[in-house]
DNA sequence: GCCTGTGAAGGATTTCACAGCC
DNA sequence: GGCTGTGAAATCCTTCACAGGC
């Protein structure tokens, strides 16, 4: 039904979201689609075209009520429920994950954590204990869980992602510096701040040569 | 004369360099577009073409030399030289950014840390003593520095990411979760795992209504 | 026989441009 | 007059399919 919404809309609505929860705490009630994507750096015309496949959200003449596009958005992103989410992987990364402040406060509730290192397990991160790696499978299938994090080394992640993935996860953020297999249904992201350098060096490669004045 | 190569390409060629990479690790010598594809989940013909934007790299009938590609790829994007970097923000985030160990050895070294913050300029991470903020354009223009990596709060984000722009900075590794403003021939890419997350939950919101069985 | 490099075709995404409404 | 929603056009990107070389 929903049939054949490009993943790329997907991907922005969030950044909408966002600039519209920003909009509202400067008091704004009304936003056009010019206003918002100068604010975005998008055209005005993606950002109706996005929102036109949900439905029709605007006023001519107006723009859009910041609330309550802001509300739509949320309830078309799942981002009106609380999400749980499991980490897999508590070194020196994994720590900085489980004690980074930015995703509970957007729903996301690290309620489990995982490591393989027996000097790990039974420590405890963020208030929640290290669970050995081998009960993984159990504790997923007897708690709810809907988003894996891996924060294990390259070359144990993908065995990481085919238990998440057995064991019923269908969304992954992985850490881990690969690109992970997974089945058609599975949503994965990669945070991959090297492979981000690495992109970028090919376009300051030219010019610099000791940036003198 | 390098006209229009599209950035699409340039994002992938540094995973093509990291799975050469560990081909080579593994003794591979030579390795088809095909066999490549199959281990990056990207078809054969898409790396063939890739590659093709920038010479002719393989042999028909046996595919490409491991190292030899691997070096190629690293000379386009300029992986093969070392490149300096300077973090701004030393709260969690940014201690956590400048202990990791993975950007050394790709090559990128973090050789200026700021802090806005008087409690913590002048201590140490990772060996590199935190300056004042306020010395940042001056240290730019007296230091060769070719990458930004921002790691402070939102609400800051966009003016230390001015500074650095003014500065002569052009590659900025965004960590606020923000979408700064640039000039056109400033390269940014954002790290957002709360985005990444906000846009995995539109895909898990259909079926799970608890996963029994 | 196997595999590259590449025009051409196909598909996806963005932008245009304008009818319609406030 | 300002602004949305949207078909149509334009652009961008991927995949096909095959000539040519090893």
């Amino acid at each position: 039904m929903t049939l054949e919404i490009p993943e790329v809309v997907i991907n922005r609505l969030p950044v909408y979201a966002r600039a519209l929860a920003a909009l509202a705490m400067d008091g704004e009630t009304v936003v056009s689609s010019q206003t918002l994507g100068e604010r975005l750096d998008v055209t005005p015309a993606q950002i109706r075209k996005d929102l036109s496949y949900f439905g029709r959200f605007g006023k001519q003449g107006r723009g859009y009520n910041v609330l309550g596009l802001l509300a739509k958005l949320r309830e078309i992103l799942g981002l009106d429920r609380k999400w749980q989410v499991a980490l897999v992987g508590v070194g020196r990364l994994g720590q900085a994950i489980a004690e980074y402040g930015g995703f509970e406060p957007q729903g996301f509730q690290i309620v489990a954590v995982f490591d393989s290192d027996p000097a790990a397990v039974g420590t405890t991160v963020n208030e929640v204990v290290v669970r050995d790696s081998e009960e993984l499978d159990t504790f997923l299938r007897q708690n709810p869980v809907d988003i894996g994090v891996v924060a294990v080394p390259a070359h144990a992640a993908q065995q990481v992602v085919d238990r998440l993935v057995n064991a019923g996860i269908r969304a992954i953020l992985n850490y881990a510096p690969m690109m992970p297999h997974v089945p058609l249904d599975v949503a994965v992201r990669n945070i991959d701040p090297v492979l981000a350098m690495q992109s970028m060096t090919f376009y300051i490669k030219r010019q610099d040569l000791t940036g003198a004045k």
